[in-house]
DNA sequence: TTGTATTTTAGAACTATTCTGACTTAAGAG
DNA sequence: CTCTTAAGTCAGAATAGTTCTAAAATACAA
């Protein structure tokens, strides 16, 4: 979770082959500087927070053109909810089913999953575990009372 | 994968204090007998064919009845694409890239995945594993050809 | 600078899902 | 069986998330 300059996150842009427009930038900057993986909606609210930055359809605009050259990617783990997330080193989720939290697992933490437990003919290429569960804020104080 | 019987499923059904609807009972049914993950879209149409059995609307109010008792779960995958399982045994999905195809793996495929590699803090009690790859049809006929 | 292909944008259009409200029905009680 | 009624069905309206349109603005190579 290095922070990166403006400099790199222009670096990165043009190295996609992306015109560098503020919109894009304030976009995948925001995207990149927060641990957690919001949706459109958010995006939006946030960067016109401080004065108008860019309209809904840019932002889906921008969202696809950096999805398209790999620098974001989608998280799909709630029904009708479509997440973005700048991290797209692969990684897993963990999601709190109590206050909806969501935060990522390191690659590392699980570790030889898709060894060749998968029946012939199915050739992986690529896997993500989703674990759900209670978060600390969602958890009771003493554990070992049963309620 | 065992067929259940007209009189198992309306079983299931009133145990879980659901009424039994022919556009209910249809709906069940024809998410029992299959083994892939169809989208409302796909059951409207295959329950309609031979004649009208259920409108849109049903359907998707025996869904959310199906899935408000357990007998029936959501399955998200991809973007924008709600997919249906009457599978709520826990199990993981493989879904092939290249044709879409997608497939249960058995739970028992990976095991001690999350034991406790995990931060503290967060306690998991559910996980799923979603493997991406090339499919049987969609491989090449000699792997080993760089191509 | 200038020229041009790309991008932005408001608003229209589209799509998946939920809601509304009148009609119908499953199933327990008598 | 028949009655009763809470629950279910359904067409169409409403809503929400996303994409499209086409006109104005702009990044950036020359």
């Amino acid at each position: 979770m290095t922070t990166l300059s403006a400099n790199e996150i222009v670096g990165r842009l043009k190295l996609h082959g992306l015109r560098v427009t503020p919109q894009r930038f304030a976009v995948y900057e925001n995207l990149l500087n927060r641990i957690d993986h919001p949706t459109v909606e958010q995006l939006l609210v946030e960067l016109n927070q401080a004065g108008p930055v860019s309209s809904q359809a840019t932002i889906y605009n921008s969202l696809q053109a950096l999805r398209e050259v790999g620098l974001v990617r989608q998280v799909l783990l709630e029904e009708g909810v479509v997440r973005y997330d700048a991290n797209v080193d692969p990684h897993h989720h963990f999601r709190c089913h109590s206050c909806g939290h969501i935060e990522d697992i390191p690659w590392e933490a699980f570790h030889e999953v898709v060894q060749s437990s998968l029946r012939p003919g199915l050739r992986p290429d690529r896997y993500e575990v989703t674990v759900m569960g209670t978060c600390d804020r969602c958890q009771p104080p003493e554990p070992q009372d049963a309620v």
